[in-house]
RNA sequence: GGAGAGGUGGCCGAGUACGGCUGAAGGCGCUCGCCUGCUAAGCGAGUAUACGGUUUAUCCCGUAUCGCGGGUUCAAAUCCCGCCCUCUCCGCCA
C-alpha cells in the first residue's frame, strides 16, 4: 500500500508509475475523495472539540448542582450532527482506503520500463546448455516411462493440475527441498520455518494477495481460512504488527510448504507435465530488511537462489522484471529461468523481488531505529529458493540420458542414499 | 463441542459494583541531564501510535485509540449487544 501523503505529494510520479504498469486505476478520483476526506475530518473534529469542552461545562455544573439542560440540549443536536457525519467520513475513507489497497507498489527507478514479458532485459546468464545427441523429451515423458509421475490416478483422486509422485520422484522432490533449506540455512544464515499452510483475510491483504486476487486463491469452505499460494504470506505477515530491533536487521527466514494456487486464466497453458500444478512445493525466502540496504539484500537473495541451480549444475538466466511484468507488490523483480532441453526453453523457477515498505504498510511491520528517532517501516523481500517441483523438471530434462535413464545430480546422491543413477522403476529404487 | 477465567501504554499493574475532573495512578524499563574515584544508588526532566490543521522543518493545536465492531448517553476503559483471541478443566483426536 502506497503512504497517502506521499500519493498527494507526488502525484506525477504516481499518475506515471500507473500508466508503465499500464493500470487502469484513476487517480483523479482518489485525490478529489482525499480533498473531501480531509474537509470533512476538519468539519467533524471541529464538533467533537466543542462537544468535549461543554461537556467537561457540563459536568462541572452538575458537580456545582447547577442546571446543564440548555447545554445538554444543544449537544444532543450537535452529537446528532457529528454522527452523520461521521458515517459519510467512513464511507469517503473506505472508498479511498479500498483504492489504495488496489494500487499497485511504485517500481524503482532502477526497473525498466516495459508493458510484457518481451521487454525484460536479460542480466546474465550462467551454465552451459547441454549439447544432446538425441532428442532431449520432456519430463513427463521420462517421468511416466520411468515410473515416477502419474497425472492420471492425480486426475482420479481429484481432478487435472494435480499428480502422484512414486519412488524416485517423491524422493527426489524431497531430496531437492533438503538440500535447498540446509544450503539457506547452513549457509546463509537463515532461519528455518515451518508456518500454517492457511491464512487468515487479514494475512493475505498483508501481503497484497488480496483484496483483488480472491480469484488466484483456495479458500476453505465456512472459515476465514485460505490456503497459501506461497510462503511469502505467512513468512511476511510474521512480524505483522510488530516493531522490530534495528540491529536484528537484516532478518531472514526460509520455509519449505506446499503452494496452492487455483490458476484461473491460465486454461490450455502448460497443461502437461509438472510446470503449472493447483498444489506444488516451494522452498521459499523471506528477509525483513533496513530500507537503507534493502536493495543489497535483493541481491544476495537472488544470488542465494542462483547458488542453488549453481550447485545442482542447471544452466540459468536471470532477468529483470520491466515495468508492465512486475507483481502487484513489488518495486523490483529478478526472475531466474532454468533451461529445460525438453521443452527448448527457459522456465521461470525463482522470482526474488524488493517489495520495499508496500506490504510493511499494509501489515504494519516497523523497525526503531537504535539512535532514537522515530519507527519506520521495514522493507519486505521475498524470493523462491526455489520452486521444487519446477526444480524437478529441469533435472529430469538435463539429467536425463539417450537410454532413457537420469543422472541424479551430485548434491542431491546423499539426500538419495548414494543413489546415482535412476533407471526404470523396479522394486529396487522404490 | 461443553464449562469457567481473562484481554488497560515497551512491560507489570490500578481504575470497571456508584459513567464525567483518566491518554489513562503506581512501579519497572528506556532516553537525556545532574551528581559521583568506577559501578550501583540518588536527584531532575522526558518516554505511544495514527489522522487532520499549521509549518521549510521543528514546535504547537485538534481528533481518535483501554482486544475488535456496534449500541445507549450531552459524555463510555467503565453500562448494553455481537465477535475475536489467550488461559484452565472436560469431551474428541493424529
Amino acid at each position: 500500500m502506497l503512504d497517502i501523503k506521499f500519493v498527494r505529494e507526488n502525484i506525477d510520479t504516481v499518475k506515471q508509475s500507473l500508466i508503465n504498469r499500464g493500470s487502469s486505476l484513476d487517480l483523479e478520483e482518489m485525490l478529489s475523495l482525499d480533498e473531501q476526506r480531509r474537509a470533512r475530518i476538519v468539519e467533524v473534529e471541529a464538533l467533537k472539540a466543542e462537544r468535549n469542552n461543554t461537556s467537561k461545562e457540563i459536568s462541572e455544573k452538575k458537580r456545582a448542582k447547577e442546571d446543564a439542560s440548555a447545554l445538554i440540549e444543544r449537544m444532543s443536536q450537535v452529537s446528532a450532527t457529528i454522527k452523520e457525519l461521521d458515517a459519510s467520513l467512513a464511507e469517503i475513507e473506505e472508498t479511498q482506503h479500498q483504492w489504495l489497497l488496489a494500487c499497485p507498489n511504485l517500481p524503482h527507478s532502477s526497473v525498466p520500463i516495459g508493458q510484457s514479458e518481451e521487454d525484460n532485459p536479460e542480466i546474465r546468464f550462467w551454465g552451459t546448455v547441454k549439447n544432446f545427441d538425441f532428442a532431449p523429451k520432456e519430463h513427463w515423458e521420462l517421468g511416466l516411462a520411468l515410473g515416477g509421475l502419474d497425472f492420471e490416478r492425480a486426475a482420479r483422486l481429484t481432478g487435472s493440475r494435480f499428480v502422484v509422485q512414486t519412488g524416485w520422484a517423491a524422493r527426489m522432490e524431497r531430496a531437492l527441498a533438503q538440500f535447498m533449506l540446509d544450503l539457506h540455512v547452513d549457509e546463509h544464515g537463515m532461519i528455518e520455518t515451518i508456518p500454517p499452510y492457511m491464512v487468515n483475510t487479514k494475512t493475505m491483504t498483508g501481503t497484497g494477495q488480496l483484496p483483488k486476487f480472491a480469484e488466484d486463491l483456495f479458500k476453505q469452505e465456512n472459515w476465514d481460512y485460505w490456503l497459501i499460494p506461497t510462503a511469502e504470506v505467512p513468512l511476511t505477515n510474521l512480524h505483522a504488527g510488530e516493531v522490530l530491533d534495528e540491529a536484528e536487521l537484516p532478518k531472514g527466514y526460509c520455509a519449505f510448504t506446499p503452494c496452492f494456487r487455483s490458476e484461473a486464466g491460465s486454461y490450455g497453458k502448460d497443461t502437461k507435465g509438472l510446470i503449472r500444478q493447483h498444489q506444488f512445493h516451494k522452498v521459499e525466502m523471506v528477509y525483513f530488511a533496513h530500507p537503507d540496504n534493502s536493495y543489497e539484500i535483493l541481491e544476495q537473495m537472488t544470488a542465494q537462489a542462483e547458488k542453488v541451480l549453481k550447485r545442482l549444475e542447471l544452466p540459468f538466466r536471470t532477468i529483470a522484471l520491466c515495468t508492465g511484468d512486475m507483481g502487484f507488490s513489488a518495486a523490483k523483480t529478478y526472475d531466474i529461468e532454468v533451461w529445460v532441453p525438453g521443452q527448448n526453453t527457459y522456465r521461470e523457477i525463482s522470482s526474488c523481488s524488493n517489495c520495499e515498505d508496500f506490504q510493511a504498510r499494509r501489515a504494519n511491520i516497523k523497525f526503531q531505529p537504535k539512535d532514537s528517532g522515530k519507527k519506520q517501516f521495514v522493507h519486505t523481500l521475498n524470493g523462491s529458493g526455489l520452486a521444487v517441483g519446477r526444480a524437478l523438471v529441469a533435472v529430469i530434462e538435463n539429467y536425463q540420458q539417450a537410454d532413457g535413464s537420469l543422472l541424479v545430480p551430485k548434491v542431491l546422491q546423499p539426500y538419495m542414499g548414494g543413489l546415482e543413477v535412476i533407471e526404470a522403476l523396479t522394486s529396487e529404487n522404490l
